[in-house]
DNA sequence: GTCTATACTTGGATAGAC
DNA sequence: GTCTATCCAAGTATAGAC
């Protein structure tokens, strides 16, 4: 329920706000280029061709934009993974890729969250609330696939997909964490996602028999 | 003349000014994440353990930091690849290897060029400066080069080393700088070094038959 | 030599003209 | 909707205590 209010937000403010679409490509470009904190309005305006004051038009201040530029990067993020998982044709491939492969692209969106301690934290709910949102969506495709799958007689489970989906994608999401956390949480560099991955696909081969 | 006062200046400073040299170092950490102008002074003095106000006892404002951390990298870029210019056998393995790995190089020292259009056209004085530096050190150091191959009957000039070195040493300069700038001059991206590098390499091949 | 205090400049944010 | 003017906080730089 949220999530459609939300989602229908989203599309309006897409379709309807070319200036705020704009604000936010402009956004995102510079929130990669320098981070939240090094970031500054004037930057931002210049980028989208608007006075710094005419920001806040569209927005209430700069963590918004931030706020808003993650959450389209990580719609987007998601968008493309689906379709990429889809131009599979076996479906236990497309379980495969789907579950590591976001925690691979994970990597290249993380610029996002180059943030000051400070800033973290109080951004920190936001990112929960957009992860809550996120992990709806991608477990319900995951359920799709796995149903396919049951249906196509390409695998069984003794419980039913949707608490597969869930378990599968929760284990995706702990090896992507963890490989996260053991480099300090929120700071790109370092994070052992090709390690991840390999556990995650060492699983799958035993859940798949 | 000039070249050895500012050498001794340069060594002094190095041996009998750790807390200098940290900052540098320090300086340089920063430089190369931010680039100049995202860069606070705060950033340098806390990575370096110094209120920020003491920076100005070894310094006179932050351009001259970054002036100085650009010569010290310079520097050690140079003698760098001497050493592994020198690691060759061959002397005309040497000659190629010098020419074509300083352009290679310069793409990873650029980042430190990541300036402003504003602070450019300030600090582009000084760029020529450590410039005019460098290149009479590389030019005699490819001249004692050359004159190795002469005696060694690698190969032979109708021109004296000295200026053969030159004439090879612009040529080198003039693809590096060719591919910076159609890049944009300064703007770190998609310098085409590697064209630049296969342009010399062919070179060499007619200049040593 | 290093710091605190402070003058001056730039960045984040608001008010109000157009 | 967009901008200028303006407030307050942070950044650059200086003066001066210790």
């Amino acid at each position: 329920m949220f999530r459609v209010t939300f989602a229908l937000k989203q599309r309006r403010a897409m379709k309807e706000n070319p200036k705020r679409e704009e604000i936010l490509r402009a956004g995102s470009e510079c929130f990669a280029r320098f981070g939240f904190d090094k970031t500054t309005l004037d930057d931002i305006g210049q980028l989208a061709g608007l006075n710094k004051a005419s920001l806040y038009y569209y927005f209430k201040n700069k963590e918004d934009i931030f706020i808003a530029v993650v959450l389209a990067e990580t719609q987007a993020f998601i968008s493309d993974l689906k379709t990429k998982t889809l131009a599979f044709s076996d479906v236990r491939k497309q379980v495969r890729f789907f579950l590591t492969e976001r925690i691979r692209r994970y990597g290249e969106v993380i610029h996002l969250t180059k943030l000051s301690v400070d800033h973290r934290q109080k951004l920190e709910p936001m990112f929960d609330q957009v992860y809550e949102e996120t992990k709806i969506k991608e477990v319900a495709f995951l359920t799709e696939l796995l149903k396919k799958g049951v249906a196509e007689n390409a695998f069984s489970f003794p419980e039913p997909s949707a608490s597969v989906a869930e378990s599968l994608f929760y284990l995706s999401d702990a090896l992507k964490n963890e490989a996260l956390r053991s480099a300090g949480r929120f700071i790109s560099g370092e994070a052992d996602f090709p390690g991840a991955i390999e556990k995650l696909e060492r699983l799958l081969r035993l859940v798949f028999r």
